[in-house]
RNA sequence: GGCGGCGUGGUCGAGUGGUUUAGGCAGGGGCCUGCAAAGCCUCGUACGGCGGUUCGAUUCCGCCCGCCGCCUCCA
């Protein structure tokens, strides 16, 4: 059974799903109006890991995440650079697919734009507004908090404290400062849709409550997302489906964020690192080791050193992948499961069942490579030998769960390098150092990192 | 003001009421090696402060100090 901290309970609680070997999970994707960052980079590879995990589990999963396609920044950076809002969505959807993707992320099961959602968030609201929990006002269309039962119960914040710690509001016409925008009345110029109430665009709290109830039906398993939208958006989504008496979401997981300096990353503190930039000077296993070494409810630091000694990490996992990697039969290792140490199979399944505890299973990870290395290094026959990859193929096939692929860098030498290599083996063998040290010098100028076995000279980058 | 989180050894970062340790990285010593690299062995004995509960607390409770977050858009 799998245990998960719910962020409406505020504890840990076994993971129970609608379906016995299903999950309908919605994690609330980006508002593609900029570059993505390392905080959604953490927050993607948060759920990535999770995701993965339940279908190691056992799952089937649904996972829907969103793309929100228009925006009051969105529409902001398409008035700057003269483009339409559409070209700037798509631009920054594509990038974010291709981030993505380096991260070794995977693709959602559904990525449903808002603007396509529009007719049914239309229609959410006009029901909001024909119960009376919904009013007008000049700009907008309003929900009006005080009519949702228990609002706030997610955060775990009444509706009194609310108020008296809401910023001084622009709007003096709203019911209350907590009451928060259905529909925005389009200025000119704006992107605009007809509705009932008028020209003009959905709020953001409304798309995810549409998107997910139409995708994966009322009382849902998982909503997703980090927690910084636990309050308000979340908050809102839930008073939206409590107002219509859905059924919502059955378990809300939050991560935490990425910090500078022990602050929040955020674009308004302009303290953030793209993950282009990330991408260009580390290898992208070594983000998605750091987020594995820490728990997800936690804020990550990340920083040149600590992602300098990831990539360290990340080489002693590939080092021991290239020396066991022979004797494995890749091509199965996941199919067959019975095939891997139970032992360690269970320690990891009693680690990531503690409300993913990937920390403690990247320890034991650790711990199988030494293992094997050591085992390895006296092995003197094939018998011994075996063993040791057994284990390690246990480390191998965590590490592939968890999204993390090990690789061997060996291949691809090209005739130059082959050369190099057979003259230094020559070298060696008639102890002519001298002039092996030399072309070892060489290669290392050509960025191999160069290893002398039993079986003579190997290199890898 | 309300709500919440955090403070761990050189560093990043887990975890736990007590006998044996997270783990990564860095560092010292050793083995291996022609020299290296990789690998292995080994060493460092930490839990913000003050009280309390307990046979025993880093772990539970209270207070204090410091840092951070949410209460407006934010992954």
């Amino acid at each position: 059974m799998i245990n998960l901290f719910d962020t409406a309970q505020n504890k840990i609680v076994p993971f129970e799903t609608r379906k016995p070997n299903e999950v309908s999970m919605y994690i609330c994707g980006p508002t593609v109006y900029g570059p993505p960052h390392l905080g959604h980079g953490r927050f993607a590879l948060s759920f990535d890991i999770l995701r993965r995990y339940l279908e190691y589990s056992g799952f089937k999963v649904i996972h829907v995440s969103n793309i929100t396609d228009i925006d009051d920044k969105i529409i902001q950076r398409a008035n700057q650079e003269n483009k339409l809002t559409s070209e700037i969505a798509s631009f920054f959807e594509a990038k974010w697919f291709e981030d993505m993707e380096k991260l070794n992320v995977l693709r959602p099961t559904f990525n449903p734009h808002a603007t396509e959602y529009i007719d049914s968030m239309i229609d959410l609201i006009n029901q909001l507004f024909n119960l009376d929990i919904a009013y007008a006002i000049d700009d907008g269309i309003y929900l009006e908090v005080a009519k949702v039962k228990n609002y706030g119960s997610l955060s775990n914040q009444d509706l009194e404290s609310l108020k008296s710690g809401a910023r001084v509001d622009v709007n003096p016409y709203k019911r209350s400062p907590m009451d928060f925008t259905l529909w925005k009345h389009s200025k000119p110029g704006e992107p605009a849709w007809s509705s009932p109430f008028g020209m003009g665009r959905p709020g953001w709290h409304t798309e995810c409550v549409v998107m997910s109830l139409q995708l994966l039906g009322e009382g849902f398993d998982l909503h997703g997302g980090a927690q910084d939208l636990i309050f308000p958006h979340h908050e809102n989504e839930l008073a939206q489906a409590k107002a219509l008496s859905k059924r919502f979401a059955n378990h809300w997981v939050h991560c935490g964020w990425v910090t500078v300096a022990g602050e929040k990353m955020s674009k308004s503190l302009d303290n953030y690192t793209t993950l282009d930039e990330l991408l260009s000077a580390h290898d992208a296993r070594s983000f998605r080791l750091l987020v594995l070494q820490s728990h997800y409810r936690s804020p990550l630091e990340i920083t040149k050193e600590t992602l300098k000694t990831a990539d360290v990490a990340v080489a002693r996992l590939d080092s021991a992948f290239r020396r066991f990697k022979d004797s494995i039969d890749l091509d199965t290792l996941e199919s067959d499961m019975g095939n891997i140490r139970q032992d360690y199979l269970k320690e990891f399944q009693t680690a990531m069942n503690n409300d993913l505890d990937t920390p403690r299973a990247m320890s034991l990870v650790f711990e199988i490579v030494t293992r094997s290395n050591a085992l390895a290094d006296i092995a003197n026959d094939v018998h011994k030998m075996k063993l040791a990859t057994d284990e390690f193929k246990a480390a191998l096939f965590i590490c592939k769960v968890l999204g993390l692929d090990l690789k061997d860098t060996s291949n691809d030498l090209d005739q130059n390098t082959m050369n190099l290599i057979a003259k230094r083996d020559a070298a060696r063998i008639s102890k002519d150092f001298k002039l092996a040290d030399q072309i070892r010098d060489e290669l290392s100028e050509l960025g191999w990192v160069v290893e002398d076995t039993s079986s003579g000279t190997r290199v890898h980058k």
